[in-house]
DNA sequence: GTTTTGCTTGACAACGCTGTCATGCGATGG
DNA sequence: CCATCGCATGACAGCGTTGTCAAGCAAAAC
């Protein structure tokens, strides 16, 4: 247990020895405390960096009791470009403000859920967690945090979690504009396929297409709506359903990018042409919709900064200067080739 | 700070305590060391279970001077699936061994990125770092991992790395099987658009395509030939150059995934019929491989395996027992529909 | 019966940092 | 000129764990 003395390993030892001073000092230099004389700071400054000095993070966690650790709980889907986005976000946050953030894919459902996170919170003494839809809205998940007090942020969960960080974005607002816009372009028969029962953005979705219906006078048709799963292979056989009715619709539109790729799958094997002979709409704006032949005209949802914005509240609710996200970010319809 | 008293916030002095043992032995058992009777194991573990005590990670980082964490420095590209395999892999070797994993996107170029890199590593104690493709070739990233003395496991590098763990695969054998399939479909005329020359990949990728035409006695063009880099846009407009020669290719071998479906759209925008007038195929068997329309031809790695083999020879290494991985991993061929 | 051996256990320092509290000092006020 | 105040600094304990070393004890060897 010989003290390393490789350079940029150097202890605050060092530091105080070589600047004349006590580690108290360098402590409160380093950490920008007050009533430091400007001559001393400067002295302890040049030291720390000519020693490549930084504080070990292992024994400034043990005393100051706090890990600075953030956990990103998540479900791995084959289409990661959603939790691509939160990924970065989140990231961004935290290396802004000397966070770390550890990952934790889970596998849904599962029945281990709840030791899994305690194990996973423990283990790294993660003190605050973020999570991407849909885990805001999986019950267990919820209970654990609470019940080890573990404060979290939850990105556009169905409902609100009380007293947590919740961000939330205009799902309803954007799902209506994006079905008038379709309205507006002359459509009138108008499928949707819906995303999964357990995200929130699902029934918000559907909310704002129905409205959109509604506000333009069109009766809304059951026979038109699909249960789908917000992943390719359910957005191809919703479509092939909607596509199989005796007056199929002249558009459709799915919950989000990768089933409205099914969509364009399955009209493709059908011979249709898009959008000539039926439009398609996805939600999300992914690479994926950029990639399709027709490129998909869909919703761009601030994703990245939600997720940015999760982390910094709870960063400032850790550090006890709790702040509310804005109540809602916007979202943007792109227009591309797949509609007409 | 008087201690905290909540459960699962109990330390090893509550254990022992209760188990009616000194500190010492709790650390025995929890560590599972020798020298400790059946009986006294027992004890313990049957406190250390109702306390839900778990060690604390900053104390015993600090004691034993290792942290438990690796790195994974990546730039992150739109299209994001290699590195969500990366992840993937990375992350279960971790649970597995309880180590953590701490993610560094950079952006590339960037002259400030062994600064980056080394504030990155010394600030939370990174003990080695995965390279994923093509950060084993900068050579300035390289050096200053060198220069700290932390160990790093490359992922298909351009050259392996000396000294270093080094996880290949069979690139060049891929790229000629493709290669070789499509000439077998009567294919004279194969265009081929690389990739990023920052890629090991890339060369490798080249090297099979051309093997594979001598050995079949096709001759060699340049003129089939354009660089590319690894993603959509310059895949299309790679394929814009090929598809106006006077003699355009009948098949365009894309060096991934992304490059291929934008070979695919401007075949699409020039009205050629997939795979009648043109064969495609790409590399990686990415999500976006099967979404495409048609799917695509491609070579599936195990990116995931790989990942997953670099995480556990660096931890391997730390543990002081290098061992190597295995000299190469295989790579499959995936026959889909564009190509005929 | 005594010495040796090996297993089991515990006392205590060390890991590198921050919080608390005490001390020194020059400036300020009476 | 002395008491007071506020800023600057340092001594030291404590955070929760592991490593070292010594001690205790029973079995094995002499």
């Amino acid at each position: 247990m010989a003290r390393d003395t490789r350079p940029g390993k150097a202890t605050i030892f060092d530091v105080a020895e070589q600047a004349g001073v006590s580690i108290k000092t360098v402590s409160r230099v380093v950490n920008d405390e007050p009533n430091v004389r400007q001559h001393t700071r400067a002295k302890v400054l040049e030291v720390v960096n000519r020693l490549r000095y930084r504080p070990n993070a292992a024994a400034r966690s043990l005393s100051r009791q706090r890990s600075w650790v953030l956990g990103l709980v998540y479900e791995s889907p084959d289409e990661f470009s959603y939790m691509k986005d939160v990924l970065d976000g989140a990231l961004s946050a935290c290396e802004e403000r000397d966070y770390s953030l550890l990952l934790r894919p889970l596998t849904l459902p599962g029945s281990e859920l709840p030791e899994q996170v305690e194990r996973f919170v423990t283990q790294a003494q993660v003190e605050g967690v973020i999570l991407p839809a849909p885990m805001g809205d999986l019950s267990d998940l919820v209970r654990v945090l609470r019940r080890m007090e573990v404060p979290f942020a939850a990105i556009t969960p169905k409902a609100p979690v009380v007293g947590q960080v919740n961000v939330l974005c205009e799902d309803e607002a954007a799902s209506f504009s994006l079905t008038e816009f379709l309205i507006q372009r002359g459509h009138r028969a108008i499928g949707f396929i819906k995303g999964d029962p357990g995200h929130g953005a699902t029934d918000k979705r559907f909310a704002g297409y129905r409205r959109a219906l509604v506000e333009h006078g069109i009766r809304y048709a059951e026979r038109f709506v699909r249960q789908g799963y917000f992943d390719f292979d359910s957005g191809k056989a919703a479509a092939a359903e909607l596509l199989a009715l005796p007056e199929p619709p002249t558009a459709i539109i799915g919950s989000n990018d990768d089933m409205a790729a099914g969509v364009l799958l399955e009209a493709r094997q059908r011979s249709l042409a898009i959008p000539t002979d039926l439009s398609v709409a996805g939600f999300d704006d992914t690479p994926l919709a950029s990639r399709l032949w027709p490129p998909l005209t869909t919703i761009r949802q601030p994703i990245r900064e939600m997720a940015r914005t999760a982390a910094l509240c709870l960063m400032e609710r850790l550090s006890g200067q709790p702040t509310q996200p804005p109540a809602s970010f916007g979202c943007e319809l792109v227009i591309r080739e797949s509609t007409a």
